[in-house]
DNA sequence: CGTTGCGTTGAATAAGGTCAAATAGAGTGG
DNA sequence: CCACTCTATTTGACCTTATTCAACGCAACG
């Protein structure tokens, strides 16, 4: 299914009808406060799998949303639990999709509970420039399809914080930085730096 | 099986061997950044399933400790998937275990996120109240079974932080606060604070 | 009693946030 | 192609919040 940019994939507090697999493009999933301010849980692209979360309660718990032009497959979830009845390995990478997601907000909670605003950023970016390789584009030149906006939601920083560290890396000729242009020069510098 | 208070059930990148249903007790989860510093990432009393994060990578990614003397029931993993193959509803128990874990860590990236140190310990005492109501527990006059420094860790905040708040929701007569006894004196109160 | 671990409180400091203003691109319509 | 607009980004000055460092209190226990 072909998903434009802007449009939503699936609400908050919907129902659960399927769980998505990302075949192109990038996805953010993102909840609103008690006060109604917007936060990014996480970016996902391809590869991926969106609406594990809402096999708890059977409602989603994160409004999917595309930040490009992207492409995904659905799996119904009937049809995900008769696989994983009839197929062990099945059951086994849904379990290992569950658990990834799990480690991977473990990983968010250390970031937010425990590292300094450069560390977050220093952390984003190579995140970022790992999964770029592992999908095979070049890790250093990256062009990023988030605003500073929301990789300031997504780290819990404001993005005047983001773009002014940003900068300061450039200064620090740890990246050469032009809008959403980034390219990495320095990757053992960051990876001192991220914590 | 028994658990003593401060006796590790399992470690930070052991191999997993089963995964643990709390029968009695409580325990805490907990990591350690790349600076060494620990990092608790959650609570688990009565009721709850530890060790589901490593059916990712097949090691644990935290280490549980008891806090308290405890007990558990261990389920081997060959066993669990056996199960889950035989039996739909064992299955989608496990599912919906795994992804309560994701929703509960979702809401603790919101909390360490967005929300003030005001915030973090009232939305704190609220849901430790809520699970000693579930348990069956008076969820008014608690007895906290973790140090400040535990609740600290868990929150992102220093000791310091916690206790000085603890103090000012006790003279603006939101709780009564007599070292780990807390009595929740106005529970609208503390949720108009939590955020 | 003295020791030890946990908890409370105070003063100084630093890290990010907030507010405000300037700049840079991208897209649009004439 | 150019002017105009809108949005994203950058940068500066100031302020708030929580941390840090330090001292002290309290209760349990040998």
């Amino acid at each position: 299914m072909l998903v434009k940019r802007g449009e939503h994939l699936y609400e908050l507090d919907d129902p659960i009808g399927s769980i998505y697999s990302v075949i192109a493009g990038t996805f953010k999933t993102c909840t609103v406060t008690e006060r109604g301010e917007e936060q990014v849980l996480g970016f996902y692209m391809r590869g991926a799998i969106m609406g594990l979360d809402a096999m708890a309660t059977g409602r989603y718990t994160a409004t999917a949303i595309a930040i490009e032009d992207s492409q995904v497959c659905i799996v119904s979830l009937e049809c995900l639990q008769e696989h994983c009845l009839q197929d062990t390995s099945v059951a086994k990478r849904v379990h290992a999709a569950m658990a990834k997601e799990i480690n991977s907000l473990q990983r968010m909670m250390l970031l937010l509970g425990r590292k300094t605003a450069d560390e977050r950023v220093a952390s984003f970016l190579l995140d970022l420039a790992a999964t770029y390789r592992s999908l095979g584009y070049s890790s250093s030149d990256m062009n990023l399809v988030m605003t500073r906006a929301e990789i300031g939601s997504y780290l819990s920083l404001t993005l005047e914080t983001v773009s002014r560290i940003l900068s300061s890396f450039q200064e620090r000729q740890l990246l050469e930085v032009k809008q959403r242009h980034i390219r990495i020069v320095d990757i053992e510098g960051l990876e001192r730096l991220s914590g």
